[in-house]
DNA sequence: TTGAAAGCGCTAACAT
DNA sequence: ATGTTAGCGCTTTCAA
């Protein structure tokens, strides 16, 4: 049988309150009797039942951690620096895997709740802000990674991707590049990339045409239809900003199977900075993500939130960084 | 306030033994009184806690997932597979990334146990067997993936790891290849991927010339030195067998920083077949394990355990598959 | 068919 | 400094 705070008390011949209070370091207690819990609670090998704390008010100290996809190099990088930093505080990560689907992402929810997580962590890319005001309501913690939530007022974590969209634009055009296409994430974050490609363009002179501009899923394999569609057309792009690393790959495929080369016919810029980007061939120009310091960010968000140690709510806005590799190159005359 | 138990029985005008009766659909029930409590409960979104109904013995619906690193591919995708089944399945998952640290693992464990999971997978390089004995003793259910624990009686998905070795290396030698390195993990698996290599090599009238052999650590940059080692040596191997697909690709770039081609000067067998795998370059040939598979099995496994639907232990062993690519080259002469 | 009541293991007033 | 006791929200006999 396990053992309970009563076995704990009667051997010790205390009452379970003075256990309560040395497992708690609560009220005062001699130091002589702490002495002796301590060490019959080592005898026993005791260790307290945190869902029997949890009942009376306390925390889980587990936490729900919704992102798209754990197979995707970059969620698996991020929730791997959102767990080191829970452990770090001392919470335990339940990961959920939403798919970018609203039902999985309210199901999951739901589901944690009833299990009485201390808090959540939304990196998921959908996001109906019904979920966050519901959450919100509830007075239930949460933090939001890597999706502006701009309607509602809750502790954010993002990357600047308009800058993103940007930059990595300008560095294309700064290469000669005139025919820029874009093959971006059919999801807010490729909108907002979108639209800093197009700030871009426009600063430079040149206008914004829809046919270069294409959304779709991330993989591999979307980016490699989408890529084959975009560099089969009548004016093919010299180069193309992609959505994220697994699209430029699915591109840098879709060029090879063309006959075309990366990046002396066609320059690709990829998005996230994976392991990827580092071992793809040619290696990948792309626009890096801090992962580390978001997934640290946004938990140290969450646990000041959870204690309470908050006045209101934070909006950090990171920058994303490109990354020049070589599968970008100056335009041939 | 969030609802009770009470509440819903308040509103319904029965007891709470009854609204417990209706959530559980356990003992017997009128048809009128059911739907109307049915009904009060959604009326009022009311939701059962979970760590109460836990507390009074029930199931927390929740097991620890102990793996070396999240960050990898090879186990985000396993990690992936699990999480999806046990969800299916109605489990959550608690993520512990170990890095093949002793100390974490017993840590994390400790604390899952604290927190009553139901269960316990065990995907983590390291393990001694005493913290398996031990979770063993307390009756708590666990199942062991990718590590044979041949000293203890528990439930086990393994890949036959010397097959997997034989098999690259076989594959290596029916290339024509006679001086064939290892630059392996320093782990329980990459004793046994060894041994198969050396079974083969000694099927073919090879010496296992311990020159040849080297144990590393699983990232890239491991590879990458222990790479540049064995092919700065005086005699150099004309194919190597990679421990992962992170070390393949560190060895790829060893390759490469000496200006020696793959595969025409060195051949380069890859394992796990991971994305990293397609998209390298070259295209990697590599031992496939099927992640897939191997996470559902050891979920299933575990949720028959934890249910205690079993009568023994079981052993399941997994075949690996090598997948040819463009790594590996018949040798020159 | 329904309900009263005794826990589950722990915390936190409140007494002593 | 330590102990008594009333919960926390739910399940489960056992009565009614």
């Amino acid at each position: 049988m396990k053992k309970t705070i009563y076995d704990v008390a009667r051997e010790a011949n205390v009452s379970i309150a003075t256990v309560s209070k040395v497992i708690n370091n609560t009220g005062r207690i001699g130091e002589k009797t702490r002495q002796r819990v301590l060490q019959v609670m080592k005898e026993l090998d005791y260790q307290p039942s945190l869902v029997a704390s949890a009942l009376t008010g306390k925390s889980t100290y587990s936490i729900g951690l919704l992102i798209p996809d754990l197979a995707n190099p970059f969620f698996a990088e991020l929730a791997r620096s959102i767990e080191d930093r829970g452990h770090e505080l001392g919470y335990s990560i339940v990961m959920c895997s939403t798919d970018y689907r609203p039902e999985k992402e309210s199901k999951y929810i739901s589901l944690l709740k009833q299990k009485s997580v201390d808090g959540f962590i939304l990196a998921s890319g959908f996001q109906n802000d019904a979920v966050i005001r519901d959450l919100l309501n509830l007075k239930i913690p949460i933090a939001v990674l890597a999706r502006d939530v701009s309607t509602v007022s809750v502790d954010t974590v993002t990357v600047d991707d308009f800058i993103g969209g940007y930059n990595a634009t300008q560095h294309l055009l700064d290469l000669g590049h005139q025919q820029i296409g874009a093959i971006q994430l059919d999801l807010e974050v490729g909108r907002e990339r979108t639209r800093g490609y197009r700030h871009a363009l426009q600063e430079n002179g040149l206008e914004y045409d829809e046919k270069y501009v294409l959304f779709g899923p991330s993989s591999v394999e979307g980016g490699k239809q989408m890529g084959l569609k975009m560099l089969q057309a009548a004016e093919r792009p010299t180069a193309i900003f992609a959505g994220n690393d697994l699209v430029a790959i699915g591109i840098i495929q879709a060029a090879r199977e063309l006959g075309l080369s990366i990046p002396d016919d066609v320059s690709v810029v990829g998005y996230d900075n994976t392991i990827l980007a580092a071992i793809s061939n040619p290696p990948l120009t792309t626009v890096a993500q801090p992962f580390h310091d978001m997934g640290r960010q946004v938990m140290d968000l969450l646990i000041e939130e959870i204690k309470g140690e908050k006045k209101g709510k934070k909006r950090v806005v990171m920058l994303p960084e490109l990354c020049v590799r070589e599968s970008t190159k100056r335009i041939r005359k």
